[in-house]
DNA sequence: ACAATAATGACAATTCAATTGTCATTATTG
DNA sequence: CAATAATGACAATTGAATTGTCATTATTGT
């Protein structure tokens, strides 16, 4: 990391962590059979939300079409129920079954493992800082709820 | 982002501005008819570094065959020169070109628009603070210097 | 110096997440 | 109630990246 701005670092870090998490994630969410884009929707319904599929999509901005495929194979792995949506008739909403939420549960306990090792020695009042500031510039300046252009 | 620990939303929103920084590079990684690896690779080399396809397939993480396939696009297009390597000598090292390190100027610029808005009202020392934080995560608890296995 | 072993580049095939396209069906709305 | 939009299913495609393979050239240990 060359001489940069603060700002510039800190975005250069941004980009170094998520993929050195990326990769120690996979290794326990491959010992579950799960992908990246499961462990995102159990994410979104944990531990007891109930969101259709194109509610799902919105969120982790990718497109309907492939949150649907996923959401039907967790399905079909008994991770998730569907439940009558209120709202629409025709598109259910899905939330987690008991088993779903052990998984999920599972996959934080590996995590938390790997946290702790990742914020070993870093003052709590530090983290607080960075957790402030991230949540910041994540929440004032860049959460936009543009939807997927799907079809 | 539900009720979770400090630590817990640090890594979330770690993937959260990861995805979403994403996002907005490929706008005008794109303009430039740049992939992010080919960002990535630019990175490593500026301003004047001097890398072999090896060194950088393992400093980025990715295997050599990916790496030689992206420095041979970009020093098709005149974005890179080989020089000797004295340390092997089939296996040249790879340098930003005079247009290459203009390129890189250029993307950091458009970069800094966004950075000014991702950043915007955050005070100095809480983004100092925060690039302190996650350099500590990074150097001291996940660097490893894996190679890929490759064949 | 020389044989054994490793590293490199080139190229092909493959994988896998994710997108795009399309369509019939059902909701929502004006 | 008609027009329009949203949804799910399914297929095809994209694209970044990996894996596999091979000939060539370096590096190494002896």
């Amino acid at each position: 990391m060359p001489t940069h701005s603060s700002q510039y670092q800190v975005t250069w870090l941004i980009r170094r962590l998520f993929r050195a998490m990326a990769q120690l994630a996979d290794t326990y969410l491959r010992a579950h059979g799960l992908a990246a884009a499961d462990r995102a929707v159990l994410e979104f319904l944990y531990p007891d939300a109930e969101l259709s599929v194109p509610e799902i999509a919105t969120r982790y901005q990718v497109s309907r079409q492939h949150v649907q495929v996923t959401v039907n194979a967790l399905l079909e792995d008994g991770f998730l129920e569907s439940r009558p949506n209120p709202r629409h008739k025709r598109s259910p909403l899905f939330a987690l079954t008991h088993v779903g939420r052990e998984l999920f549960r599972k996959i934080r306990a590996a995590e938390s493992e790997l946290l702790d090792t990742l914020f070993a020695d870093i003052p709590t009042e530090d983290i607080e800082a960075t957790r402030r500031t991230l949540e910041a510039m994540y929440f004032h300046n860049l959460e936009q709820g543009e939807t997927n252009g799907t079809t």
